[in-house]
DNA sequence: CTGTTAGCGCATTCAC
DNA sequence: GTGAATGCGCTAACAG
């Protein structure tokens, strides 16, 4: 038992005044040099930590941050996990995870919280039902930057991955290899990524020439399950497609199984392409070609927007929010091929 | 801009003084049915909402607990931070997620920021080199859960899953399908799991009165590469073991690349068990039967146990730490089958 | 049942 | 360069 040295037992053991002691250790010069090394060490010695809640109350500063996600299934949500929290400590600042479920409810109750323990910033893949009170929060001075999805009711800093474009070269790059008929397996229309994707997707194929078929689509939520079903349902018709381009992360593992089902060969026999690269991925057999969207990318420039609207001296209030895309990569592995002349 | 607005606020709209307006808002009974029910109203229509600051100084309790894993690559601590913190919030508690890495140092200075913040409470996957600071924590009112990894220098509350008996059991299902050259791909002799999980195989072989071979056994870190190195190792011998028992659950990635290289089928050629299930094995293909290690019951436990301690009534500070084992389930799916005759 | 008074631990203004 | 005093917003005695 020994917690609890406040300040004041340092200023009293080392016989100043606590205001002093205070000013000693914020080490900003504002102490003699012989008063600041003693009370430096005065406070090492009894082993003082300054309490984070008195000092947030009086600073108005908690150097904690909200990060709020849907889950941590997702590769991109792990990912950014990880790195913002990385990120962010080292400059000092913790993070909270907290995790919505998508659910607009318990998303408003998180930001709620968050706010109530005066965290400094947030960063937050928003459902889309709650850009008022991010809103609010942005413009009460506690800078929020939304990642991976907009939240389209409102103007806000947001950082995107290019999922238009990533799904173009995705599609150009399957047609490039002579495929003509491509089956889509993407995201519901309601979510940015969703429509993003495809409309990627029918760039591509008008440019090409091609006429769109919406039969080749399957959408579906983010699940591996939508995988399996959008599988089976291309592989049934009469012209099955001869690639497979999985725009919905989360099915990989459900088309994978699909196909295997239906003892498809990859590539022998379908080429399939994945959007979004995670380890399984490369380890695969055949490893498995991917559109990267940049996952790590997107939590870095996420940080860094933030950490650069938590620092003191700037903050120009909103210049409008902008808008941030991080460019994928199409990464070329084994499972696309060109299609048998 | 409308935050910040205080009790003081709240009290002046309804004529009451700011105790009042206090007592009425924690709504124990303290003041007058009415006066409570227009408190409760006021403080609504201006969007009074405490600051929790204030109040964890006041209170010595600030609803936050820290989660402190090495990653959120491993399955186990994905579903520790996903459960830990939906388990918390029902209750009123703020998760703050840390990322250790593995490594002491940052270990040690995430702990003494988590104290700096005044957690509640603390779950912990401990690197095993800052026991004491844990014991301090602990015994300074600020209960400490460590999960998964036992750390051995200190007695603390402590939930486990039951890797011996795990490991016991999967090898057992090997034997009992006639396998007797069982290969295992295992975590280093340095981490509990590690260690537990080679004795509950070699346990299961003596029984059945088999020599332990240790050429048999291949030890390596938490990551793919340990097991494509471990299955090209066992598969290069001149007697290859006809399964393979992979225990070192990161490994799994690996282990399918290898087999995959040298063209063998699972379980045709050779039968396949892995140790913690994840979603990636059911879809897999053939279905790859597991150990179960719990991780779900894993992460309830530790935060029932954990919010057991937080209740205010209760707190018998230590009739010795506890230690909780969660006991693990054989899963069978399709990559196991008894060996030819 | 309600108002007054005191801090929680710290940073900061104002004097000296 | 240092000390005394003030208050951040809230809860908890202590009176009345």
């Amino acid at each position: 038992m020994q917690s609890t040295v406040t300040l004041r037992d340092v200023a009293q053991a080392a016989k100043v005044s606590i205001a002093t002691a205070s000013r000693a250790l914020a080490g900003e010069g504002l102490t003699s040099r012989s008063t600041e090394a003693r009370l430096r060490r005065i406070a090492a010695e009894l082993g003082y930590r300054p309490n984070a809640l008195a000092r947030g109350l009086k600073t108005r500063t908690t150097r904690l941050v909200g990060l709020v996600v849907h889950n941590l299934t997702n590769a991109s949500f792990r990912v950014l996990a990880e790195v913002v929290q990385r990120r962010l400590r080292a400059e000092g600042y913790q993070t909270i995870l907290c995790i919505t479920a998508d659910d607009p409810e318990q998303e408003a109750e998180i930001i709620a919280t968050l706010a109530d323990q005066r965290v400094d910033g947030l960063i937050i893949c928003p459902t889309g039902h709650n850009g008022a009170r991010l809103a609010a929060l942005d413009s009460n001075g506690t800078p929020v930057t939304c990642v991976v999805r907009r939240d389209e009711m409102v103007e806000m800093e947001t950082v995107l991955a290019a999922d238009p474009e990533g799904a173009y070269a995705g599609t150009r790059h399957l047609l490039e290899l002579g495929h003509r008929r491509i089956g889509l397996i993407v995201g519901r229309r309601e979510t940015t990524s969703g429509r993003e994707r495809l409309s990627g997707y029918r760039r591509a194929l008008e440019e090409a020439g091609i006429a769109f078929d919406p039969s080749l689509v399957h959408a579906g939520p983010y699940e591996p399950e939508t995988g399996l079903a959008g599988c089976r349902q291309l592989l049934d018709r009469a012209d099955r497609p001869t690639a497979l381009f999985v725009a919905n992360h989360e099915s990989a593992l459900g088309v994978l199984r699909g196909l295997a089902e239906r003892d498809l060969l990859v590539p022998d026999d379908i080429s399939l392409l994945c959007y979004e690269d995670m380890p399984g991925f490369a380890w695969q057999r055949p490893a498995i070609s991917v559109v990267d969207s940049g996952a790590t990318a997107m939590a870095d420039l996420a940080a860094d927007r933030l950490l650069q609207r938590l620092r003191p001296n700037a903050a120009p209030p909103a210049e409008t929010a902008r808008e941030y895309r991080i460019g994928a990569r199409l990464i070329q592995r084994h499972s696309c091929r060109p299609v048998a002349p």
